[in-house]
DNA sequence: CAGGATCCTAAAAGATACTG
DNA sequence: CAGTATCTTTTAGGATCCTG
């Protein structure tokens, strides 16, 4: 079940190839990308979109994304606290990456079985 | 050392995104297509590009790439057995998502640390 | 030359329970 | 609400040796 992992081990850092397969790196990071280029959404929102992702990958996910500058979190003061996630202007750079892993994906569908 | 994973588990399998995250699934994944988009490949050819990578693990993105129909296999007769891999039609396909993951690498080096 | 077969290790991922 | 802490499971990757 699930989604897709794009894991990092030490790349060759400098390969921009590299930089953008770590950006979409990790089980669901398509998916919470998604939901984020849609808006600021809070840590439940995305818990609330992506039913079957434990909390725990969650997290990782978003450290992750937060590490590289990809996203931002704002939390509100007082309690509970909320938290508010969303791509910074460089995440917002994963935009025609993302629309390419799709319109790729369906031409892949379309494609006919052999050559 | 070493390169990106993009790993499977059960996707939506219908969903765009993860088809085409599924083509370049697995460590090393980017690399082998890299080599493939000019032109055919021995299994060896692919070895001595890639230096740091196992015969196990070659072996499975192969085949992997097969399985999916993007990489076909011929076999030379006779003795030593000589192979030769390249893209199927299909396989081409992927050639406009590699390139956007470099842009988008390359965008994403460009971008100032912060917001 | 082109792998297959094994074994081993290292990471991810998942489940569950708990906290500020 | 938004995580953290642990523990267990899973899976990918690597090393080594062997075969058609």
């Amino acid at each position: 079940m699930g989604h897709q992992t794009v894991t990092w081990d030490r790349p060759s850092a400098d390969c921009p190839v590299e930089v953008a397969l770590a950006a979409i790196s990790g089980r669901w990071a398509t998916l919470v990308l998604r939901d984020l280029t849609h808006g600021p959404r809070s840590f439940s929102d995305l818990r609330a979109g992506l039913p079957t992702l434990s909390a725990k990958v969650l997290t990782e996910r978003l450290d992750g994304l937060v590490a590289q500058g990809l996203v931002r979190c704002s939390r509100s003061p007082g309690f509970p606290v909320r938290t508010s996630y969303s791509l910074t202007s460089k995440g917002l750079l994963l935009r025609p990456l993302l629309e390419q892993l799709y319109r790729t994906g369906e031409a892949l569908l379309d494609e006919v079985p052999d050559h």
